[in-house]
DNA sequence: GATACGTGGCC
DNA sequence: TGGCCAAGTAT
């Protein structure tokens, strides 16, 4: 429960400090809904940095400026479009929801914030992140910054990842969102996370609501759930390459699997790599997986399995590869050809 | 509620 | 180094 008086005080706070010192993002100089949803599905679990440092926002509107110009683009496309950034199904979503846009908006982005929420691959975060940013609307939106300051501000002593715990920072954010400036708010309340009211090192010295704020002890905000322990992996691959076709065998990952649709080099059992040389090892992580990824020398008679292909060596720019193969093909081309 | 999903940065 | 975490969502 706040007074009125109070929300307020914490809003102005906050606009006027983001006023200073906010970024200018380039998702924060548009207020189109299409630019707006594929910044916010760009960086779902993922930093800033990661997508304004190689330039993903800037290259993916390019080439997918309106939700019209990705629903028939090709899967490996819009992969490919999305090789670097992971949890790959986010770009399928962004297809899907854009089809919808087309089939039953006529190609118009919906206003409503319901209908913003139908659409595939848009959550709580994500309907509330668009409603705000694009069209200025007052919804309240809670990410891992929002949870982080919410925690802190209130000192919460309840896990922030529980039903509960969810209910209540979703309250605490429909309760002090912005009525009249909600755009500046939402954003502002993020930089907060960002800037100032961080994971490990808060800087509660120069935060603009310290006098708002009531732990002691921020640093131990917010509780979650122990994550899950890391699990140890071997991956067993083969390096073929056909020297007079100029191919190699890749394996496309299935709809259901991993990594689905994209390609990686072949995987096979220990007993039939045990007597190649191994060309390649390198540790990688994915979800709560530690991988050695051993790559040998493919035996001259090789059977195809499923979802295996031969693809031209020139092919291999274009075909969608998860980050620790296009590595790890790198260094195994540049060697083979050296 | 629990779990799967990618990757890179940080300390 | 190894573990934690980040503008979450779907199942």
């Amino acid at each position: 429960m706040l007074a009125t008086q109070q929300a307020q005080a914490f809003q102005s706070s906050l606009i006027d400090w983001f006023k200073e010192v906010g970024k200018d993002y380039p998702w924060r100089q548009t207020t189109d809904p299409w630019h707006i949803l594929v910044s916010e599905v760009m960086l779902q679990q993922t930093q800033v940095a990661t997508v304004l440092g190689k330039g993903f926002y800037t290259r993916f509107l390019e080439r997918y400026p309106t939700p019209a110009s990705i629903s028939n683009a090709p899967e490996q496309e819009i992969l490919s479009a999305w090789e670097g950034l992971g949890y790959y199904r986010r770009v399928r979503n962004l297809q899907k929801a854009a089809r919808a846009i087309c089939e039953n908006h006529e190609g118009v982005f919906p206003t409503q914030h319901s209908e913003i929420l139908d659409l595939p691959g848009i959550g709580q975060y994500t309907a509330g992140a668009v409603a705000s940013f694009a069209y200025n609307q007052s919804q309240p939106l809670v990410d891992a910054n929002v949870a982080r300051i919410f925690s802190r501000l209130f000192d919460y002593q309840e896990r922030v990842d529980s039903t509960a715990g969810t209910k209540q920072l979703w309250q605490w954010a429909g309760e002090l969102v912005s009525p009249s400036q909600p755009r500046l708010y939402n954003s502002a309340l993020m930089e907060l996370g960002q800037q100032i009211c961080t994971n490990k090192s808060p800087q509660c010295g120069i935060c603009p609501v310290k006098t708002c704020c009531q732990t002691s002890d921020p640093t131990s905000l917010p509780l979650k759930k122990a994550r899950k322990k890391t699990v140890l992996l071997d991956e067993l691959c083969m390096l073929a390459i056909d020297q007079k076709n100029q191919t190699i065998l890749l394996h496309k990952a299935s709809d259901s699997a991993r990594r689905s649709g994209m390609w990686k080099l072949p995987e096979r059992q220990a007993h039939e790599l045990e007597n190649q040389p191994l060309l390649l090892q390198r540790n990688y992580a994915i979800t709560h997986h530690k991988v050695t990824l051993y790559v040998y020398q493919a035996p001259e008679k090789i059977e195809l399995l499923e979802d295996e292909a031969w693809q031209p060596l020139t092919s291999l720019d274009a075909l969608p590869l998860p980050s620790p193969f296009r590595r790890a093909l790198n260094t195994l081309l540049k060697d083979h050809f050296a």
